[in-house]
DNA sequence: ACCCAGGATGTAA
DNA sequence: TTACATCATGGG
């Protein structure tokens, strides 16, 4: 027997600083939501479509049917409008953090650009896992690898007549093997996925861990999982630990700080990273940075 | 055919 | 500490 969907809707006009739920799910911060169309990551909007996610047991669909600006609507198994708020952190206040952005051109032109994206705050493995895939690869290959993960491996849900399948758990991963990961398309990324699944599974360490340190402490300790440097460690500290000073240094920032900020480049990860956040604002830096980066992919940038 | 994509790891200097 | 080869896969 199907269970009672509910439904609601959230206003985003209430919202400071707005909200759009394709910058926010199609910027390359979470790859947890698949699109009903099955054309996600395609650079096309479609505000008819449903994304779809499972968080702890309950599977939940949004969309913006009149676009950026318009009004959220969600569908769950229950009410799930603090987990929605949660998960795309609508109660943050995105004009302040907006106004506060350095007085940069380029990023005052990310920020005019894509008016309304914010910061995702996902569930730590599946945030973590993500990013182990994300290792040179492109943003749809790495949202296709992470549908396939959830699809062997995790539960599967029913909403409003439409499957939904959640990441799988650790100990659901961990039943993995590398051949297994391999067979489909992981490359060289399967023994690292299959071991940090298994390091999670086993209680040896948890990405929630990380929590309770100070910033470079934390990017530090999540180094221990396999397949985890510095880079994939601050993209779990910004896309699901709460660290918004986070500013992973990807290739698109690299050639932003050789561009445009180079003095910046302080030749170790960890002392370029200081310069550059300092240079990005601080304590919402990687608000900055996911603004630069999504500019920068989509060629946004004005040569 | 060649280059690149939200890099990490093991080894050698 | 830093430099370098190596690792898979698919799209341009």
């Amino acid at each position: 027997m199907a269970t009672a969907t509910v439904s609601d809707t959230i206003a985003v006009e209430a919202l400071s600083g707005g909200f759009d739920l394709y910058l926010t799910l199609e910027s390359g911060q979470s790859y947890l939501w698949t699109r009903s169309d099955g054309e996600m990551y395609t650079d096309r909007r479609a505000p008819e479509a449903w994304y779809r996610t499972v968080v702890d047991g309950v599977p939940i669909q949004v969309r913006q049917p009149d676009g950026s600006g318009g009004d959220l609507e969600w569908q769950s198994t229950a009410d799930a409008d603090p987990l929605v708020r949660e998960l795309l952190r609508l109660e943050d206040d995105l004009e302040a953090i907006a106004a506060d952005a350095p007085d940069d051109p380029l990023v005052q032109a990310a920020y005019a650009a894509h008016d309304g994206m914010r910061l995702v705050d996902d569930p730590p493995f599946g945030t973590l896992i993500s990013f182990i895939c994300s290792a040179q690869m492109r943003v749809g290959r790495i949202h296709g690898m992470v549908s396939t993960l959830a699809r062997e491996y995790g539960d599967a849900y029913a909403l409003a007549g439409e499957t939904v399948y959640a990441f799988p758990t650790p100990e659901q991963l961990a039943t993995a093997t590398e051949a297994d990961l391999r067979d489909l398309r992981l490359g060289y990324r399967a023994p690292y996925v299959q071991r940090t699944a298994e390091m999670v599974a086993d209680g040896e360490a948890r990405p929630e861990d990380a929590r309770e340190l100070e910033y470079e402490a934390a990017r530090e300790h999540l180094t221990r999982f396999v397949g985890v440097g510095d880079k994939v460690a601050d993209c779990v500290l910004l896309f699901s630990l709460g660290f918004d000073e986070a500013v992973p240094l990807d290739t698109w920032i690299r050639s932003a700080i050789a561009e445009y900020y180079p003095d910046c480049d302080q030749g170790s990860y960890a002392e370029t990273s200081r310069a550059i956040r300092e240079r990005l604002g601080g304590r919402y830096a990687g608000y900055a940075q996911t603004y630069l980066f999504h500019h920068l992919r989509t060629g946004a940038v004005d040569a």
